[in-house]
DNA sequence: CAGATTACTGGATATAATTACAGCTGTATA
DNA sequence: TATACAGCTGTAATTATATCCAGTAATCTG
């Protein structure tokens, strides 16, 4: 039960009047925005997000609508075979300002071991994760071998990949197209790191 | 013109409203938070931060409220003998969520050079910090030599203080408090970088 | 000491906004 | 083929909200 192409519409322009305005729009601003005549129309789009938990409506209050799981999610261990976004590895969201990274982040992964520490990427870092399936030569990866999630730097020479750590204790991973399957969940935009002392 | 004990107290109610509810808070809602019978009250309250440029209010608009430069700042490079959050070293303000970073965030700095490398800051990152006179043994701190603003490791050993940086190229300062002046003048408690490729 | 600012009460009103009701057309689902 | 759902129009009532006006009192400022 997902949203359709009318509700994102809705959802979006919801975002983007909490973006611009700092307050969340009326029904009749959305209706105004979407070319509907009728205020009604707004919210039974709105009374449907509802009842797909993507928004809340709070009853008699103006602007009352507020919109659920916003803020990129954090991502933990990632569980052999199942896909990063998957609901149960969300350990929670983090309101980070759309923009920061480029091209945007979608989600940010939890780091585990110090195999990038000499790109300054250490243990426990939070990485801003933009997800695409393709990498260029060079760029640092969220890539997947044989179901085993990793972040390594990708190098693309010819028929040859091999997915870099920047760590000498670390070796170099050959990837043999035969035998294992590489696959590229994103592309690191960039670094949260959270010192706490 | 600064703002008064009241107003900071509506205004900690409106960005209190604005994380717990989504939206602004009406005048009526605001009054019955600090116990006004009127709701005239938190208006003229409004009235005195929109004067003082703390927030905009959009005419006619329900919870019509917009709170002027919120999020962290962002310091680019900081002109000798002026403070730190001088408005004229603010490149911009980024939205990050608040407790994000413990203890919480007062700005964000943009490094300059290489000499932490070693502790995982690359030049050019942001460093959150919190802004505090006093910083213990061992923490990373922005500190001011005469007048000149540097990141460095802070290490407290009896009476000798130095500030390290972690990085083999670079020299550990001793500081001489007879000749030089040194002041703390916040701990980092975070790292963003922004990778863009 | 006049005038501005802060900090409110109390009443009133126009309008902004939610929301109920009735109805229409398609398309997908059982 | 009945039933649900998506996606609307149109009207209208109720209530939520901004905002004007007229005061009172205390404190600060030139």
């Amino acid at each position: 039960m997902s949203i359709t192409q009318r509700q994102a519409q809705v959802l979006a322009f919801i975002r983007e009047s909490l973006e611009a305005q700092g307050y969340p729009p009326t029904r009749a601003e959305i209706a105004r925005h979407l070319g509907f005549r009728s205020p009604n129309a707004a919210e039974s789009h709105l009374r449907a997000l509802v009842k797909k938990r993507v928004i809340e409506l709070l009853p008699g209050a103006a602007r009352g609508i507020r919109v659920r799981g916003s803020g990129l999610p954090v991502i933990g261990r990632v569980a052999a075979g199942r896909p990063i976004l998957a609901e149960s590895h969300i350990e929670r969201r983090l309101q980070v300002e759309e923009g920061l990274f480029r091209p945007k982040a979608d989600y940010l992964l939890r780091v585990q071991g110090s195999s990038m520490r000499d790109a300054g990427i250490l243990d426990r870092d939070l990485l801003a994760v933009h997800h695409v399936p393709l990498a260029r030569h060079g760029q640092i990866v969220v890539a997947r071998l044989d179901d085993e999630v990793t972040v390594k730097r990708l190098y693309r020479r010819q028929d040859r990949v091999e997915l870099r750590p920047e760590n000498p204790e670390f070796d170099p991973i050959k990837v043999d197209p035969r035998r294992q399957t590489l696959v590229i969940e994103g592309i690191v935009v960039g670094i949260i790191r959270s010192l706490s002392l």
